[in-house]
DNA sequence: AAAGTGATCATG
DNA sequence: ATGATCACTTTG
C-alpha cells in the first residue's frame, strides 16, 4: 500500500491502517531503527473533544494543520516524547499517535527507543522517520477507547480510536 | 495509588 | 508572571 495515499485518509482509518506497518528511523550517525507498529490511536479534528486542535490553533498546534505525512511530536507529563503522525486533508487537525512498535510498548517508549524528540516536530516523514510497508497483514487488530483523555466528551471518550495486533 | 517532571496555554 | 493541565511510566 502506497503510504502516502494511507496518511491522506481520515485519522481513524489511518491509525487502523498503519498497525502492522514499519518505522524507520535512520539516526545522524547512520544507524538505522527498523520496527513494526503495534498500536495506535486516531484524534480527529477540531471536532474531537480529546484532539489537541479541539481549542483552534495554537503555536503547539499549528503543526496538526500541516500536509499528511508531517511528524508532530511534544512533550507529556514533562518527561516523554508522543509520537503522531498528521493525516488527512490539509488544514484539518487530524493525527496518529503511536503507542506502541515492536520491542516498545507504551507512547513515551516509542520515541526513547526510537530516540525522537522535539527535533523531529514539523519534519516531513521521508528522511530521518519513513514508513514502510513489506506486505505484512496483521492478523487480528483490535479496536478500543482512547486512554488518557478523561477531559473528552463521553462521546468522544467512548469512540473506538485505539487500533492494536493481538 | 501516587509521584515525578516541564512545556504549553489561558489567566491576570 | 503564575498556575493548571496533561494522548505517561515507574514504583510501592
Amino acid at each position: 500500500m502506497n503510504m502516502n495515499e494511507l496518511l491522506m485518509r481520515p485519522a481513524p482509518e489511518a491509525a487502523r491502517a498503519l498497525v502492522g506497518k514499519i518505522l524507520v528511523r535512520r539516526l545522524p550517525d547512520g544507524t538505522v531503527l527498523r520496527s513494526r507498529i503495534t498500536e495506535t490511536e486516531a484524534y480527529f479534528g477540531e471536532s474531537d473533544t480529546a484532539c489537541h486542535a479541539c481549542h483552534g490553533r495554537t503555536k503547539r498546534t499549528e503543526v496538526l494543520y500541516h500536509r499528511a505525512g508531517t511528524i508532530y511530536v511534544y512533550l507529556c507529563y514533562g518527561i516523554h516524547w508522543m509520537l503522531n503522525l498528521v493525516t488527512g486533508p490539509e488544514d484539518d487537525p487530524q493525527a496518529v499517535l503511536i503507542r506502541g512498535v515492536e520491542g516498545a510498548s507504551g507512547p513515551g517508549r516509542v520515541t526513547k527507543y526510537l530516540h525522537i524528540d522535539k527535533s523531529l516536530n514539523d519534519c516531513l516523514l521521508g528522511d530521518e522517520l519513513a514508513l514502510e510497508d513489506d506486505g505484512y497483514v496483521p492478523p487480528h487488530v483490535t479496536a478500543s477507547p482512547r486512554v488518557g483523555i478523561g477531559y473528552a466528551s463521553p462521546e468522544d471518550q467512548a469512540r473506538l480510536w485505539r487500533f492494536r495486533a493481538k
